[in-house]
DNA sequence: GTGAAAGCGCTAACAC
DNA sequence: GTGTTAGCGCTTTCAC
């Protein structure tokens, strides 16, 4: 080691003198000497020796489907900076929607001994997140979790945020309101499409034919759910979507057919991506906040990671807030 | 090694048999014993361990200024794809537009062993660039470049665009068009705005007071710039704002004040954001192709890294293309 | 409080 | 074509 040289000492001595939790074991003297010697030579640790001594990379990995999805930047930047607040790097991982990929990605990431990894990609059953949580991987689940949930979660209160939806549309009037239903292999699309559920029933709504599942979280899916509603001849005055972009397809669709929102019915969205108060009409939705969820879901590995036993907090739900825009009126 | 116990081998031969550049130096045979053992053990190398040995950690940093500007998002997606293809795992670093925090962040990365580069926060004077360069850390600048051009680049035809624009208006008929210019701190805000100034004189257009100048590539700086340009009485019927989130700034402030947009000034954006084509009127705007800018910026750096030589190419500049929608017509 | 020695898992140089 | 040896840079026993 360079600075011991320079200082005059071991290296393991330099080693436990420039180590804040092994600095106790050498003489304040000596410490300083080191210290100062490692400044004079803009001394930087090699992590990747180090890891390989201690296997401990200081390496965080986030697995996301895609990032020009806007919900996950936002998911992004609070993992990120609470990471690297905390001396952590932060592995990015875009997996493409593609199962495939991600187990090589997965895989390549733990032979670079990265020590624990955030997912934001969970399908209901996913027998991936299955492995890792049985050979004990530090792993947190972030927006969407698996149906086995040993491992930890922090999402949002969906739930809640569905209620507020179907309560504001039926609180304008609205009584036929249907439910553009995330797919049933997502956490979010069975617990958001179970709230609309709980929430119809409550005011004592008509349920029959009133959910259409949507394949995928896209633009495309949306406008098909609604070519689906319109098809069906199921009458509607307003559409509780199931996140941001399904209704976003649906008012392009149902646009097409003539159909005018707020004019013809009201739509809600879920998440309020960016931009979504720019639209004409802007977007009625429910404020996910994201940023604090990446932020807890890294506070929640750091957890696990440090206490090399098990993981805090088993689940997390933070609240959400419905704001009103355009997109919703009365009936 | 467990594998060369488990194929009865030396953990050398099994390291030659497993690495592809040093398989031709193994009989087939023993290649066969070797892999299958692997196999059959589930082996994954320890990259840590090789990347000491062999000071290549196959990990390939770039550095953001914002993963929530919708900017980025494409660029990082189009860097990912390629470099998880060529085995590269990709360290995302948000910088949150902070120098002092890209300082750091940079050092630990390099800490790390990573590979190399690629760089979306350059400054037009960037020391910690002219650093890298300096020692010859392959890096490479996507979307913004330094003033000492030493580092290849990828970047768009901002001087098309911004032709383009001017361009577009002036045969609508606009005669008095300003440039909300981006920061001269950022090499598009600078060769944006001498484009602008270069296609005003190729139109014989008026110059006097066109370009202000904004702090940022904010909406907010873009709403402080046309409250300069009302505020100065500087006559003007079409804006050519450096982005697109200037362009949104811009717009909001004027409406406030009563201007609408086609119909009191026509306003072009640039890099055609996610959901540009949602607003109304939707925005005219210039579509530069950032996934692809991403892909060839990490194509150039796997390009510098195997070569264990010089970069290849100096500078890249893909194509853009002007797409009109509502925020301009007629005078 | 500090030094000595060993080793994390791998691969490059050198033997044979 | 394969085994031997050494060492990447660090940390962690174990002595003293």
């Amino acid at each position: 080691m360079e600075v011991a040289r320079e200082a005059g000492v071991h290296p393991a001595t330099a080693s436990r003198a420039l180590n804040p939790s092994a600095r106790g074991e050498v003489s304040p003297r000596t410490v300083r000497r080191v210290v100062q010697a490692a400044e004079r030579l803009g001394y930087v640790p090699n992590t990747l020796a180090r890891g390989l001594r201690t296997s401990r990379s200081f390496v965080a990995a986030l697995v996301i489907p895609d990032i020009t999805n806007s919900l996950f930047p936002p998911i992004v930047r609070g993992a990120e900076q609470v990471l690297s607040a905390a001396g952590f790097t932060l592995v990015l991982t875009d997996t493409n929607n593609d199962p495939d990929s991600e187990r090589g990605q997965i895989a390549s990431m733990r032979a670079h001994g990265v020590d624990g990894f955030i997912i934001a990609t969970a399908r209901w059953q996913d027998s991936l997140l299955d492995e890792l949580a049985a050979d004990g991987t530090p792993t947190v689940l972030v927006n969407r979790r698996t149906a086995k949930s040993d491992l930890p979660f922090v999402g949002a209160e969906d739930q809640d945020g569905v209620r507020l939806c179907v309560d504001h549309l039926a609180d304008l009037g609205h009584r036929n309101i249907v439910h553009l239903a995330g797919p049933s292999d997502t956490s979010t699309g069975r617990e958001r499409s179970s709230a609309f559920r709980a929430a119809m029933r409550m005011r004592q709504l008509p349920l029959r034919s009133a959910i259409l599942e949507c394949a995928s979280y896209s633009e495309a899916a949306g406008a098909a759910g609604a070519a689906r509603l319109r098809a069906s001849g199921r009458p509607f005055s307003a559409i509780v979507a199931a996140n941001d972009l399904l209704a976003l397809g649906a008012m392009e669709q149902l646009a097409g057919s003539g159909l005018q929102c707020p004019r013809d019915y009201s739509i809600t969205g879920f998440n309020d991506l960016s931009f979504m108060s720019k639209l004409t009409p802007a977007l009625t939705t429910v404020r996910v906040p994201l940023a604090e969820m990446g932020a807890h879901a890294a506070r929640t590995l750091l957890g696990w990671i440090g206490s090399d036993g098990n993981p805090t907090s088993l689940r997390v739900l933070l609240p959400v807030e419905l704001i009103i825009r355009g997109t919703t009126s009365p009936h």
